[in-house]
RNA sequence: GCGGGUGUAGCUCAGUGGUAGAGCGCAACCUUGCCAAGGUUGAUGUCGCGCGUUCAAAUCGCGUCACCCGCUCCA
């Protein structure tokens, strides 16, 4: 976005979300039947757009690299899965919601609470807005009742959006004290409206598997595509020749009923996930082979991964990784980072960075990079019973040259960093012994880092930075909006128009196709011979095409041969023309591509 | 799920009970010419969907669906 295309954010969206679908990224699910909630379908240009971010990762993850493997697995697994990983408790939650501001809160969250219960019929107020239900509200003890009703008429004001007015000219219908209740956990720990019924939300897509519908077939179509790596680890581990370290990445769906879908793709039930699990040595692993692990300190250097890395380095490594790609697609300047607190992190959790994105709506996260430690690894040996430990022959030989007093300096090192732990228990001394005696036998669980990225919320990422709106006037002064859509070359869906500069002359039609067939096997190119030379650009502009080929009367030799086979390319975002000979024109363009 | 708003041509919108509209876009043709150019011609709608009120509904009522904004999720 452009500075002077900054403005109120909903128009904003609403002029992308219209541009998407007019020009064919981005449509509605199942438009034509009334569309299906917080569900999109991508069209010609947004299949393309997804398809060159999807190559852009997987290029920079794996091609680029010798670490890193590939994996597609299944989106449907065994409902088992879902236990061990936590989703099934996590995504499961019993909520009841407060009838008064409509606010949810865990059912098992409701502290006790006593006061004296007051309802109401109903509300009306002067600007024609009424309420026509029994409204059950707390008041709490010692509050005097006429701020009560000044909090009632403020929280059914605010519930009620514009259209109620201002609060003090609600008008409480039908006051009535009903009784006095003691340790209560009925009623909205702030609001003190009554909650309904507990409910189950689950945030997993349930279905069955197999032709029988009973409890028993009953699986979840993946909420995250991390599961399946963790579950096939030894699998990849055992049938690729790798070595700590090492990582499997994977592009797939993953579905969640959210409940509230909402700015157009960024939230959505069912979405597009790219996900890298890097599985590394536990520190104290690198301490016995390397002697020592290497400390983080700001401005160390990231460029190459050393031995003496522990998750620390590995983890702002993977953040730096990250930036570089999100530069390479144009997105470097939108960036945000968000740092999550101790208290924000998950128990297993050793760290967890947002990289967050500028979009209309507000600065979003796009890719979370945590590290996760063993607890993915360790629950699922726990749960399928099978070990996912690995073998080190490094580890193994390094540790044979310890002596008896420098392993239990290890081991009382990690004792002492059990007891000062913040969250979760203290693992047992018992548990902590076993763990290093497998250490120095050279076997452990590795630890990963994770990180993880939406793909839909990408491709929204980069179509909201390109899009550029402007004001220019025409000959006549009259004014006109352009739409441009400015795309880093390397993810634009379109990478070249094709133009004859007039379609009613058979010799620069054949001229153009000819330079079209030529260029299509290498780059996704649109052949346009209709309307004025102008507005054909301008179509291409709107699409984001950073490059125009225009076959005019000089490249068919009318001024001599000089000019003869030369051809005009224009740069979108530039406006500049250079001539171009048709045979220079793959390897001016290929680099810029790439 | 709850509240508020919106739904008319591909897009943006006008149309307050009496024959469905505009601008842009789109398509065709003309133009030796490079940034939404000019001219001529043309196509496009169960007015989100359903039920009701009425002689008559895009318009009024009820229901329903989707989207947007708020209730905080984290790809």
């Amino acid at each position: 976005m452009s500075s002077e295309t900054k403005q109120d954010p909903v128009a904003q969206m609403e002029k992308i979300v219209s541009l998407c679908k007019r020009r064919g990224f981005i449509y509605q699910s199942s438009e034509i039947y009334g569309g299906c909630g917080g569900v999109w379908d991508y069209g010609p240009l947004g299949a393309e757009l997804k398809r060159n971010l999807r190559d852009a990762w997987w290029r920079a993850m794996m091609r680029d690299r010798e670490d890193i493997l590939g994996l597609d697995a299944a989106i449907l697994m065994n409902p088992a899965i879902w236990k061990a990983s936590g989703h099934v408790d996590t995504f499961a939650d019993m909520m009841r919601e407060c009838t008064l501001t409509n606010k949810r809160v865990r059912a098992d969250h409701v502290e006790p609470q006593g006061g004296t219960v007051m309802q109401f019929t109903g509300a009306k107020s002067p600007g024609g807005w009424h309420l026509n239900r029994t409204v059950t509200v707390l008041m709490k003890k010692g509050e005097h009742i006429e701020s009560f009703r000044k909090r009632v008429r403020a929280l059914l004001a605010q519930n009620a959006g514009d259209a109620a007015g201002k609060p003090d000219e609600i008008e409480l219908l039908g006051e009535q004290k009903t009784e006095v209740l003691e340790g209560s956990i009925d009623f909205h720990p702030e609001s003190g409206g009554l909650l309904g019924e507990a409910r189950p939300f689950n945030l997993m897509l349930r279905t069955f598997l197999g032709p029988t519908a009973t409890e028993a077939d009953v699986t979840y179509l993946r909420p995250e595509t991390a599961q399946a790596i963790f579950a096939q680890f030894k699998n990849v581990f055992d049938s690729s020749r790798v070595k700590v370290p090492f990582g499997i990445g994977q592009i797939g769906k993953a579905f969640r009923n959210e409940v509230t879908p909402k700015n157009f793709t960024f939230r959505s039930r069912e979405f597009e996930q790219m996900e890298l699990e890097f599985f590394i040595k536990p520190d104290e692993a690198v301490e016995i082979i390397s002697g020592s692990v290497r400390a983080w300190s700001e401005g160390a250097d990231l460029g190459a991964p050393q031995q003496d890395w522990g998750w620390e380095m590995w983890h702002r490594y993977w953040v730096d990784q990250r930036t570089k790609f999100y530069e390479s697609i144009g997105l470097g300047d939108v960036l945000e980072y968000y740092w999550q607190n101790k208290d924000d992190l998950a128990h297993y959790a050793k760290a967890c960075v947002d990289i967050l994105c500028e979009f209309p709506f507000g600065t979003e996260e796009l890719e979370g990079i945590a590290a996760r430690g063993d607890f993915d690894l360790s629950q699922h040996q726990k749960h399928s019973g099978k070990s996912l430990e690995i073998f080190d022959e490094e580890l193994k030989a390094a540790a044979a040259k310890l002596d008896d007093a420098q392993k239990e300096a290890l081991v009382q090192k990690r004792l002492a960093a059990e007891q000062a732990k913040t969250k979760g228990d203290p693992l047992p001394e018992a548990d902590v012994r076993a763990w290093f005696d497998r250490l120095f036998k050279g076997f452990y669980v590795p630890h990963v880092i994770e990180p993880s990225a939406g793909l839909d919320r990408m491709a929204l990422a980069i179509i909201a930075k390109a899009f550029d709106e402007f004001e220019k006037a025409d000959d006549k002064g009259r004014k006109e909006t352009i739409t441009v859509l400015r795309f880093h070359p390397r993810v634009a869906p379109v990478k070249c128009g094709v133009f004859p500069l007039l379609k009613n002359k058979p010799e620069l039609v054949a001229k153009a196709r000819e330079v079209y067939e030529l260029l299509r096997p290498h780059m996704n190119c649109f052949y346009d011979e209709t309307a004025s030379i102008g507005r054909r650009y301008a179509r291409q502009d709107e699409i984001g095409t950073p490059f125009g080929i225009t076959i005019d009367f000089d490249t068919l030799g009318e001024k001599g041969p000089d000019l003869q086979d030369t051809v005009t390319l224009r740069e979108r975002d530039s406006g500049a023309q250079q001539r171009v000979k048709i045979g220079d024109l793959l390897g001016k363009l290929l680099p810029l591509l790439r």
